[in-house]
DNA sequence: AGCTATACCTAGTTAAGCTATGCTTTTCAA
DNA sequence: TTGAAAAGCATAGCTTAACTAGGTATAGCT
């Protein structure tokens, strides 16, 4: 893993994952890129985590899967977010943002 | 575990803990309930975690521990933060705002 | 021809919180 | 006064989820 770059929290990976999803369709490579660019670089999905995670995406109807050929040519397989997904997303981002606050909370503290 | 509390996400255990030993030593059973208390009942710290993981923060050298007696009149251990402690939270509650500032990227991006 | 980047996949490891369980002591109600 | 509940500490084993390390293949460039 590269020297600055993170890999993200356990429990926030398939949630970003459909999250880059939700603008349209990518393959699983693009995905990573995405989540890599969009976090200004802090954040780096390995493989070995982004592809089985993909696999449970697949496997609990949260996208389909779908071979094609990349804008570089390549065969390779997008996800689609399918309305389950969608709802399991916005679940996913509710229950994080709650517990978010609550550690925000306990770290800073309203009442110093 | 009760119905709407949530356990605290993996990685961010320690850092609570050394977090709200910060104002003060506080035994165990009294940590968990700070933490409870404060994030307003949200977060909910298990005993089978919160005791190995003190046993990890006297190993570490990131709390010395000392028995005592409660305000209940029981026979508790009571930890108090190191100057390693201080540096370790702090390090850790960098490394917790960065990669969380990075997530808000990715599920709330500037450009829409 | 060979190197690099792109692209997918899986087996086995590791980290960390949770479940379940066990123990002791204090307090309070029946 | 005795029994249950709460306070308090602790550990063994389970589970989840990401990672390391390996493998395969193709496109494009030198």
């Amino acid at each position: 893993m590269p020297e600055d770059s993170l890999g993200v929290p356990p429990g926030t990976l398939i949630m970003l994952v459909l999250r880059v999803l939700q603008h349209g369709p990518l393959h699983g490579y693009a995905i990573a890129q995405r989540i890599h660019a969009l976090s200004a670089d802090v954040l780096q999905i390995e493989e070995g985590s982004l592809y089985p995670a993909l696999q449970k995406i697949l496997l609990k109807g949260w996208a389909e899967g779908e071979w094609g050929v990349s804008e570089t040519n390549r065969k390779v397989r997008f996800y689609q977010l399918t309305p389950a997904g969608r709802k399991h997303l916005a679940t996913k981002v509710a229950d994080y943002d709650r517990v978010t606050e609550a550690i925000q909370s306990i770290l800073r503290p309203a009442r110093s």
